[in-house]
DNA sequence: CTATTGAATCAATGATTGTTGAAGTATAGA
DNA sequence: TCTATACTTCAACAATCATTGATTCAATAG
């Protein structure tokens, strides 16, 4: 269940969302989807180039959707996958190895 | 609320986690406090000081809790960190700005 | 006190990553 | 076609990070 695939794909997820600017696009894209200028905006003066990169971080990450409408770019945010990152999240009683463990 | 500085502690703890290491280190601690060695054991030879490194990153996000007991050190899982981490990962509809965008 | 065990720290390395500036692609309008 | 707009990609740099080996610290046992 808990595979070594697994892990290297979470990890990827979080190291895409361990950013402070990443954060703020994925919290603009909280309202729902917005084009890279509209982004830009929200960002307040981020070179559209570092924008870029980061965006691609994001969609490479597999956390948001890139769709091409006309001269612009919308991006939204994909569910699935940062569900699966919440749920990831380690919490006490969640393994699955309960009985098989002697702390004190 | 969502203030500048708590996107960077949140970064932060995101980073924490995003290391294939450190997410086995959390995964075994949820099944309870483990001294560094029994850790060590779970991850397969990995060495000391590297473990160290990565339970120092952990410490220092706040996500781990260490406590020294004779002359081991327990270290345990700080659930309103992690908690706080599962909440700040972005949904739809979660935004503090609904109704203020037009999409489109 | 000395030796041993459990764990952290220090110094140095190679690899990633964030950032920048310049150049390149794609769509739309004149 | 020519120009402007909206984004992306490329190349290069500085900073950060994971890993390693050696040293150091803390607590117990003899």
């Amino acid at each position: 269940m808990n595979t070594s695939i697994d892990i290297d794909v979470i990890a990827k997820g979080y190291q895409a969302i361990a950013d402070p600017t990443r954060l703020r696009i994925l919290r603009v894209l909280e309202a729902g989807p917005h084009c890279v200028c509209q982004i830009q905006t929200e960002l307040h003066s981020i070179a559209p180039n570092l924008l870029s990169h980061h965006l691609r971080v994001l969609r490479e990450a597999g956390l948001v959707r890139a769709v091409r409408r006309g001269r612009w770019i919308d991006y939204s945010l994909d569910n699935p996958a940062l569900e699966q990152l919440r749920a990831a999240i380690p919490t006490p009683g969640s393994s699955a190895l309960l009985g098989a463990c002697e702390v004190l």
